[in-house]
DNA sequence: GTCATCCTCTGACTCTAGTCAGATAAAACG
DNA sequence: CGTTTTATCTGACTAGAGTCAGAGGATGAC
């Protein structure tokens, strides 16, 4: 099974990296480098310019040499770096009018290319191809998602949770007042007795979840959300399963949690995973359907 | 459409390469360069080792380069360099044990940077990932695929008809003899009244095909082969497409074309063509089944 | 106000990858 | 047999990509 799977991984890489050599080489034709026509697409992608700091973390360079980089482009009339007025040990490169094109060019090169890669094949091909990387792409992408568990005051836990009561927010009929429940629940998802794990793609936080005391022998499941661009790749059920296991750790023999009806993907996945319906258990105003599973 | 396609290819793209690179990095972990691992590997593909002609044409590599890179590994005693007795021009890299041994470790360096790639995917999603894989890359080998007329007597005409004959050979059940067939038909299929066609992957000839006159309006494609590694792909269809092209502009209202029993893809294929069976019109003795189609 | 730290830049390197112009020896051609 | 062609090798280069050690200004902590 596996070995089928790397057999087709390597074969396949082989394949794409032949044919996108090419296809990087033509990006070189407008006689900029590799590196510096990464780093022109990179500084273009928000309108504000970007930070040389952010741009070293974000392309992985070397300070001295993205400095060399950015005086190469500069020197070519592409882009203009400033000093931060908000710290001026910091500076902040922005494109200028030349640049911006320069960019527009780059990009329209990319997207001939993409093309170039697909010529020849009849349109129903063409689908096939697309839906085949598309898929490929998004298994990828969940591959290489980890779990982990941080404390619930951590700046990423409250971002996320943040983001997961704008779209409760959005998605109720109602709207969503996180009022106190913000704050008021931090403390109880905090060891011993709770716990709140996020799911990391790179250092970006896509999906989370916590536990938190029922009672003695109760843990309830809280704020389990997964970011929009990572859904239906399992990635809740990994949440989950990974929450359960938590819940089991801390000492608890079964799990609660309860949820809004405008929610039928959760409801539908809970009850996959083996949760049945019980009495309402608390009295929060947005719920509507409140689940128990035993982990026995 | 296309742009649907172009865009799931970017992205794709983007998320392979950033993980890829990792990958390719993890290569250069053995203290040799990627050029040197590539051409280890290359030389260890065949068991005889390869000649340094051909590792120069596969690898797209400059003469100067490459003799480089041979006397590093030979320097490392991975490699020793022969003359080729039969050209004492030409030279033959073949791998020592050791050269083998490093070989080998490379390939299981690929092969767990493949499993590093799958890991956290539960194994339907292998599975998924494995095939979406396996399909983007025939179709991309397929969409790179080029059909050139060449004189039938060129050096690459004939080595496919070479192959396609010893396909024959190995099909039938008595074997095949190509005797006078093999030269006899050559002028035939040249220009005016004829053509010859190849299918290019790069450089390599992956399918061929023929059209000789049979009578003043009536065109006989013949020799029309696809290599075992790309079937099942369009190509025969792609060949024959062409190859009809060719006899329409070639002046001929219809086209004939006769085939063996043993050969059942190329019936199915050239009756969802439009052929149809008709009498036998030649002393082929290896044909069984007559076809005719209408280019009107 | 001083000192440590942060951010960026410059200069001096290295390594890989690759090109180009001959030199040399063997084979093929006439 | 001499000439041309082919196959490989060596030497001299170049460009890209990146590392490393400071220099120097700006900021933050005390």
């Amino acid at each position: 099974m596996t070995d089928d799977t790397t057999t087709a991984v390597r074969a396949f890489n082989q394949s794409w990296s032949s044919r996108v050599g090419v296809l990087e080489e033509s990006f070189l034709g407008t006689g900029r480098s590799l590196g510096a026509s990464r780093l022109l697409f990179e500084i273009g992608r928000e309108p504000g310019g970007a930070g040389v700091r952010e741009l070293r973390g974000g392309l992985g360079l070397d300070s001295g040499y993205l400095s060399r980089l950015l005086r190469g482009l500069e020197r070519e009339g592409l882009l203009e770096v400033h000093p931060d007025p908000a710290d001026r040990r910091r500076r902040v490169a922005t494109l200028t009018d030349r640049g911006a094109r320069a960019r527009a060019e780059l990009d329209q090169r990319s997207e001939e290319l993409a093309q170039h890669l697909v010529e020849g094949l009849s349109p129903g091909q063409r689908r096939r191809l697309g839906e085949a990387l598309a898929t490929a792409e998004r298994l990828l992408r969940v591959g290489s998602v980890r779990l982990e568990s941080i404390p619930p005051d951590a700046p990423e836990a409250v971002t996320a949770v943040r983001r997961y009561f704008a779209e409760l927010d959005a998605r109720f009929p109602g709207g969503f007042d996180p009022s106190d429940a913000a704050t008021a629940d931090v403390a109880g998802m905090a060891p011993p007795r709770g716990s709140f794990l996020v799911a990391r793609a790179g250092e970006t936080v896509v999906a989370c979840g916590g536990v938190q005391p029922h009672d003695a022998t109760t843990g309830e499941i809280k704020r389990m959300w997964v970011d929009p661009d990572w859904r239906g790749l399992g990635l809740g059920g990994r949440v989950l399963a990974e929450l359960e296991a938590e819940v089991a750790r801390l000492g608890y023999a079964t799990v609660y949690l309860d949820t809004n009806g405008t929610l039928s993907e959760a409801i539908a996945m809970y009850d996959r995973a083996g949760y049945r319906p019980i009495e309402r258990y608390n009295d929060n105003p947005y719920a509507q359907h409140w689940f128990a599973k035993s982990l026995a």
